[in-house]
DNA sequence: AACGACCTGCCATGAATGTGGCAGGTCGCC
DNA sequence: GGCGACCTGCCACATTCATGGCAGGTCGTT
């Protein structure tokens, strides 16, 4: 593309923006294309289509969290956090809105030149103290996909899985069949059909199992 | 306790190792109280109680990621990891296993005492490499407990609870109540209150509505 | 074209479920 | 002591379910 990235500030602070503004003017491959120094200021920015965006989370009229969803659906961008919330919550909802790393502003200007580097080279960096609260979440949250875990079990079809979801509300066959738009002995086709695939001889198994087995949702 | 955090190293490579060695060396209040080269090693530094633990994953005789979980059980001590392996897998499971550190050893000196400082304070240094996977990860697992978000839902007992769980594997009022020692009578008394507490009218829907309350889990 | 998998439809029957009412005993709390 | 919540037990009946068999049409693959 260009020969230097380009990069955007969102920052409500003049001072700490001005700050920021001389690590990147210290940078000879970033180039800043703009700033915003709130979310409304934000808009203009858009066009610009930046590589990166430097965002703070505490802005005035809004919360810089809400922001990133926007700056990354806008183009290719990559996004990183300097703010100085460093509380679980805050990082969480960060990386969750699709942060591409997380500082805190009590980091070194080194550290921010390092991480700004990383960012565009794809990596994610993030501060030592908001680590931990990911880490919290990776051990509490299992596997993200529990789900193919069932070599054996019989896959069923988008029919099946939609008489499944039926009857876990509470539909009855007749009720079910009217939701499916079909007969209700059809229903019990695909009752049949569920049942022999998932092994199972009645609703309450086969829910449980075609859940077990990654093939429903509750 | 001590004036200086204790430290134990685990890492194969002789070179690598006196390397680690100097660094620690460097650092003022940290004392490297021991090292191991292989997984039988590390048994002897068990006994050591370190406060922190460096640890490679290359191991000549198995991989450092299985000894994580008996380094965090012995005693109190943190992990961080230092490794080559920049790979998805490997990162995940060692934060999985439970350290709280995972530095490349491609990392400078000055980050790996940062490192060693950081993880001594309760942060969590990770290189951004292979923060990016962690952040995929957190990504696509959703919230871990979107469990407590049903603030009326009548509370179910234990002896309700075991019910269903009955009834999720496939089991009839007659197996049910063989398998909770009790008449089916009284299973069928257990179901009415179920079914009043959740405002159901049928095991698939009970089932369905305790796990969605977080009174269930399959 | 032949085959299997899927969706659709219908009939029939025994077994299981959902729900009503009634009642004794043990707790913990007001 | 009284009250409510829980666990336990029994009876009865209408509804629903589980399961067997049979059959037509549409696909995609062989």
């Amino acid at each position: 593309m260009s020969d230097s990235a380009r990069l955007a500030l969102i920052e409500d602070d003049p001072g700490i923006r001005s700050h920021f503004a001389e690590i990147v003017a210290s940078m000879a491959d970033v180039r800043l294309v703009g700033s915003a120094g709130s979310v409304a200021e934000v808009a203009a920015l858009l066009l610009l289509q930046p590589d990166l965006w430097l965002v703070d989370i505490g802005l005035p009229d809004g919360s810089g969290l809400d922001l990133i969803p926007r700056l990354k659906t806008a183009n290719v961008a990559r996004v990183l956090v300097i703010t100085s919330f460093g509380d679980r919550q805050t990082v969480v909802r960060a990386i969750a809105a699709g942060a591409d790393g997380y500082l805190l502003k009590d980091s070194s200007s080194e550290a921010i030149t390092e991480g700004i580097r990383v960012t565009l080279d794809g990596g994610a960096p993030i501060s030592a103290a908001a680590a931990v609260y990911l880490l919290e979440r990776l051990r509490e949250a299992p596997p993200p996909t529990p789900a193919p875990l069932n070599p054996d079990e019989a896959a069923l079809t988008a029919r099946e899985i939609e008489l499944l979801h039926c009857f876990a509300i509470g539909q009855s066959y007749k009720e079910a069949a009217r939701t499916l738009g079909i007969s209700p002995h059809t229903v019990g086709n695909h009752v049949k059909s569920v049942y022999r695939k998932l092994e199972v001889h009645s609703r309450a198994e086969a829910i449980y199992e075609a859940v077990q087995g990654g093939q429903l949702r509750l």
